[in-house]
DNA sequence: TGTACATCAGTGAACGCGCGTTCACTGATGTAC
DNA sequence: TGTACATCAGTGAACGCGCGTTCACTGATGTAC
C-alpha cells in the first residue's frame, strides 16, 4: 500500500479522475490515461496487465479503507446508543463516498461494466461490508429478535441499496446530499422494522399453527 | 412506433445486442454498430443525431411497453387478492427483464454511463413506474393506513431496488433467477411493512404527545 | 570500500488498424398538376 | 393517365487521427563479493 511505485500511483489516480469525469471506465483509453498521468503510454504495462487489473487495484484500496472505517463508526456509535448505529453508518458511508467520489463513480460504472472480474470484485466488496454489518448487529445485540439469516439478508439489501443510491447522492448538491442521507436512513429503518415485523408475524403464525395442531391432536 | 424505417429498427436492435453483449453502451462504436446492423456507417446519421439519441429511442420503447404491462398485471392481480399485487408485479417485472434482457442491460449500463440525457431518461422511467405503482396502491386501497407521500417514497425505493437487482437477476441461471424474484418479493414485503410500522409508531407517538400536551394544559 | 552485475521504472519510435465524420452520389417512393 | 419534382433511405470513397501494442533502449537503485 505505501511502497507503491510513483508511476503506478499516478496511473491509478489518473484513472479515477478520468473515469469519474467521463463517467465510464469502459471507454477509458490507455494512452488517454498515460497522458493524464504525465507518463509514457508504455509505462502502463510496467504496472498493470490491463485495465481491469488497474480497476481491481483501485477497488482493493477502497475496500481496505472503507470497511474498517465503517466498522469503527458502528462500534463508536453503539457506545452512545444502539439507535445511532444505522444513522451514523449511513452518514459515514455517504461521507466516504463524497470524499472519494472518483473511486465510487469507478465502482458504480464498473458494477455494470464489461469486465467480469471487476463486477465480481465490486459485488464481493458489497458482500463483505454487508457481512461485517450483520456480524456487528449480532455482536452488539442490536436486533436480538431476528435470526442471523434474516439479518444477513437485510444487510445485503441495505448495502446494495446504499451503494446504488450513492450514484444519485454524488450528483446532488449540498441540500440534495443531505436529503439522500435522510432517505437512506429512513430506508434502513423501514427495512429493519419490516424484517422484524415479518419475523414476528411468522413466529406468531407458527405458534398459532402449533397451537392448532395441538388442539386438533386432542 | 410501427412506421419506423427498416434501417432505424436494425440499428436499434444491433445497438441492444452489442451493448448487452459487451456490457457497455459507452464503448460502443458507430462503425461497429453499423456493421452489426448490416448497414453503411453513414446510414446511422440518417436516423440519429448521435449515440445518446439512439439510446433514448430504445429506452422510450421499453417505457411504452413495460409501464402499461405492469399496470395491467397489478389490476388483474388485485381482482384475485390484494396480497398478490406485489408478488405478481415483481414476477412480471423480472419476466419482462428476462424477455428484454438486452434493453435492460442497456438501461443498467446507461444509468451509470457518460450521457446525462440517458441517465435522466432512465431515472425518469423508474420515477414514472414508481408513480404508477403508488397511484394504483391508492386507487386499489391496498395500504389504506399509509399517507400518499410515504407510499410514493416507498415505491420509489422499491422500483429503484428492483431495477438494480435486475442486473444480478440477468446474470443468474434459472434457479438463481427464481431466487432473485423471491428475494425481491421479500424485500418489498419488508419495506412496506416497515413503512407501515414506522407510520403507526409515529402516529402513536404523536397521539401520546398530544395526550401529554392535553394533560399538562389542565 | 570498491566494483560488477541484476533489477526495475520509465522512454521514444514505430507498426498497422479502426475510428467518426464529410462529401457527392443512387434509386425508390410519394405527390402536385 | 402521364410527367416532373421532392423526399428520403442507403451507398462508397476518402480524410486525418488516436488507438493498443511491440521493440530496443536509458538511467537509477540495490546487492553480492
Amino acid at each position: 500500500m505505501e511502497d507503491i511505485a510513483d508511476g503506478k500511483r499516478r496511473l491509478i489516480d489518473a484513472a479515477l479522475r478520468l473515469a469519474a469525469a467521463k463517467r465510464s471506465f469502459a471507454a477509458l483509453g490507455l494512452r488517454e490515461l498515460a497522458r493524464e498521468a504525465g507518463l509514457n503510454p508504455n509505462t502502463f504495462y510496467r504496472h498493470f496487465r490491463d485495465m481491469e487489473d488497474l480497476a481491481l487495484t483501485a477497488i482493493a484500496e477502497v475496500s481496505d479503507a472503507l470497511r474498517p472505517m465503517l466498522r469503527e463508526v458502528r462500534w463508536a456509535a453503539a457506545r452512545d446508543s444502539s439507535q445511532a448505529v444505522a444513522e451514523r453508518t449511513c452518514g459515514a458511508f455517504f461521507a466516504y463516498a463524497h470524499g472519494h467520489a472518483d473511486a465510487f463513480l469507478l465502482a458504480l460504472c464498473g458494477s455494470t461494466g464489461p469486465q467480469p472480474g471487476l463486477r465480481a470484485a465490486i459485488r464481493q466488496l458489497l458482500a463483505d461490508i454487508a457481512a461485517e454489518i450483520a456480524e456487528d448487529i449480532e455482536r452488539l445485540q442490536l436486533i436480538p429478535s431476528l435470526p442471523r439469516a434474516t439479518v444477513d439478508a437485510a444487510c445485503a439489501e441495505i448495502v446494495f441499496h446504499l451503494f446504488h443510491l450513492s450514484a444519485e447522492y454524488l450528483e446532488a448538491d449540498e441540500a440534495g446530499r443531505r436529503a439522500h442521507v435522510g432517505r437512506a436512513v429512513r430506508f434502513v429503518a423501514w427495512l429493519l422494522h419490516g424484517a422484524a415485523a415479518t419475523q414476528a408475524g411468522e413466529a406468531c403464525r407458527a405458534a398459532e399453527a402449533a397451537g392448532a395442531a395441538r388442539l386438533s391432536a386432542r
